[in-house]
DNA sequence: TTTCATGATTACTT
DNA sequence: AAGTAATCATGAAA
């Protein structure tokens, strides 16, 4: 009885022509998953082990910006990357285990079948191709979705305007720092702007973009930020005045209050560079309101200042030596001696550096807008007058 | 949710 | 190339 059904089955199969379509079977490279692959292999998440992470990470970072930011960005893309690249093998390689388990499934399936139906090896293949195919396009959808991840992960970095993080806060206090204490001219060189990059772990066009905004906008609302300016200078100040203390410990003058008596504040955090720009700060001062100086000597410098604003400093607070810090203790002098500002109002800080006409330097800048809401000083300089 | 603060970008200017 | 002014987009406080 089964022989016989054996063959008749048979030849029904014969009727039917389960050769279908054979020579379709050679799947022809897939533009598509060529792409993908090829992506994959450019990001670094398929191909070796760390190479082509690192890689393609620095690639993303170079074009993120400059070259020189190998900061917190970089390794957190990294991670993220390799995380990607993680999911992803893991996935592939579960997609391949179930593949060649369904496969071998199926094959014994059919070999048990085979027992009570005729089945040709050709068929055999042909289901085994088929299950392939299945599980390839699984792995296609796989690829993709990785794909999109990385590229949603590239963006996220690459457009860091749409991942704007603040600043931390340290990264702020220097950067104001130095701001407020080269108010008169707020343009750190390239060395400083390097070194303030590196002082927040920002980068170094960070930097420039935030002294590019912190002067834009201080200098279109100063009375915002007189809080901000007086809270550095007095920052500044006692940092400098430890300075000048230290510079004329052996002067002897006999100041009535010692700056660092009952006035501790963490010296260290708010140290200026003092090597560079001990005359750039003076030099600037005049620059911006009075035509550019260019005094060969810094003790002729300072004195000429004083001069010219016909405030008397205390000597014993300032020191003769800390030019670098002019600007901040002229402020707190000028709390302390009665300095008054002409305009009146809140006369706490005046921005020497900013003429009339918009700028800091020079007046190139026509723009004759200068806010009326009371800018105690906004077209004030002391010193011209 | 609204409002303000702030880092980044863009179009110009110098 | 570096700055300015305006603007965008997001984070955080209200």
């Amino acid at each position: 009885m089964k022989p016989a059904l054996f063959s008749v089955l048979c030849e029904i199969k014969e009727k039917t022509g389960l050769s279908i379509r054979g020579a379709q079977e050679e799947d022809p490279p897939d533009p598509q998953l060529m792409r993908l692959d090829n992506m994959l292999l450019a990001e670094g998440v398929a191909g070796p082990e760390k190479g082509g992470g690192s890689a393609a990470a620095a690639a993303a970072a170079a074009a993120a910006g400059s070259p020189t930011d190998n900061s917190i960005e970089h390794s957190d893309y990294r991670a993220k990357l390799s995380q990607i690249r993680q999911i992803y093998h893991t996935e592939l390689e579960k997609y391949e285990q179930a593949c060649n388990e369904f496969t071998t499934h199926v094959m014994n399936l059919l070999r048990e079948q085979s027992r009570t139906r005729p089945i040709s090896p050709k068929e055999i293949e042909r289901m085994v191709s088929i299950i392939h195919r299945k599980f390839s396009s699984i792995q296609m959808q796989l690829k993709q979705s990785t794909c999109e991840a990385v590229m949603i992960l590239r963006s996220r970095f690459l457009d860091a305007r749409r991942k704007r993080r603040n600043f931390s806060k340290q990264a702020t206090e220097i950067l104001n720092e130095y701001f407020y204490s080269h108010l008169s001219n707020p343009y750190p060189s390239e060395e400083a702007k390097e070194e303030l990059a590196k002082k927040c772990s920002i980068t170094v066009s960070q930097v420039s973009n935030w002294f590019g905004n912190k002067r834009i906008r201080y200098k279109k609302n100063i009375g915002k930020f007189q809080e901000e300016a007086n809270l550095y200078a007095a920052k500044t100040a006692v940092t400098a005045a430890h300075a000048a203390a230290a510079a004329v410990q052996n002067s002897q003058t006999n100041s009535p209050t010692t700056p660092n008596s009952g006035f501790q504040m963490k010296d260290e955090e708010f140290q200026l560079d003092s090597a560079e720009n001990k005359n750039t700060l003076l030099t600037n001062m005049f620059t911006g309101s009075s035509g550019s100086f260019n005094l060969p000597n810094s003790g002729d410098l300072f004195m000429s200042m004083q001069n010219l604003n016909g405030d008397s400093y205390q000597g014993a607070q300032v020191g003769a030596n800390v030019q670098s810090q002019v600007d901040t203790l002229r402020h707190v002098i000028s709390q302390t001696a009665g300095y008054n500002d002409v305009l009146g109002g809140n006369p706490m800080y005046s921005p020497h550096g900013l003429n009339g006409n918009g700028g800091w330097q020079d007046a190139t800048t026509p723009s004759s807008v200068i806010s009326p809401t009371e800018g105690p000083g906004s077209v004030h300089s002391d010193t011209s007058n």
